[in-house]
DNA sequence: TCTATAAATGCAAATCATTTGCAAAAAGTT
DNA sequence: AACTTTTTGCAAATGATTTGCATTTATAGA
């Protein structure tokens, strides 16, 4: 599992943006700015929303972050990008990361294919996780 | 290419939503609501924002057509079904369609690793397209 | 360590996509 | 055609994200 999180020369180490990084680390799953902001309230730090905001278009903009929308969310989610595949369950909305992209395989094909010289992706994938399978409606 | 573009009963077919579905199958990518907003006006619709805006909602929520947000920005698209899986050029900004999609290889292998039951998904693919691939910067 | 300077932050105000309330218009029924 | 309910149009509201600007802070160099 390599993970370069290392913020690039070109930008300055500020507090707020390693703490920024550091939630980011320990979700598992992707989340929105205002729950990063609100973390970091939590923890005790006296940042604003608009850093927030900055910060994450920044590691967006580097590819240390990725940001997604979920289906029927209006809201942009930020992970890192090794939580950039999941399923979501449409029931109770349990959001589960795919490790082992399978994607890679398909990498090739769709190379061939298209000619396209593939540089990133991102899969989310629908459907009922096991918890749900009984429930109705 | 099984398509059923019928709306479904419980709803009325309007000119508005006729029209809305028309623009939608004339596109072959996905397209903002604005835009289909304007197509429509361009065409000599009379037609409100709004209701572009809630029939995309409610043909989203049966599933006629689906939405989804491009790398960089923040506004939804929306597209048939048909055309949910897509390349991305990161230089120009083209848009190719996944015709036939390799993800429903990985389907069982994501159904028995994580015991989902699958309703759908999505995959967006960045990379250079041919014609960009010479270009610099 | 101290200084200079550009990059970052905080705060308030602005943007802009999307949503909503409500009265008027249109669709589907009888 | 008359009736009932869904849709639409319009204007106003919402809410996420962005931006301008003065102030603070990180980093390089003396």
């Amino acid at each position: 599992m390599e993970q370069k999180l290392e913020i690039p020369k070109k930008y300055r180490i500020t507090k707020q943006r390693k703490a920024i990084l550091e939630i980011l680390e320990k979700s598992d799953i992707p989340i929105h700015a205002k729950e990063i902001f609100e973390r970091l309230k939590k923890g005790g730090w006296n940042i604003n929303l608009s850093t927030v905001y900055r910060n994450l278009d920044m590691l967006t903009k580097e590819g240390l972050v990725i940001k997604s929308y979920m289906k029927g969310e209006d809201k942009a989610r930020y992970a890192l990008p090794d939580k950039k595949n999941y399923l979501v369950c449409e029931k109770c909305g349990k959001i589960v990361i795919i490790d082992n992209c399978p994607f890679d395989k398909f990498k090739e094909e769709l190379k061939e294919v298209h000619q396209f010289e593939i540089t990133g992706h991102c899969i989310e994938v629908y459907g009922i996780c096991p918890e749900c399978q009984g429930k109705f409606s």
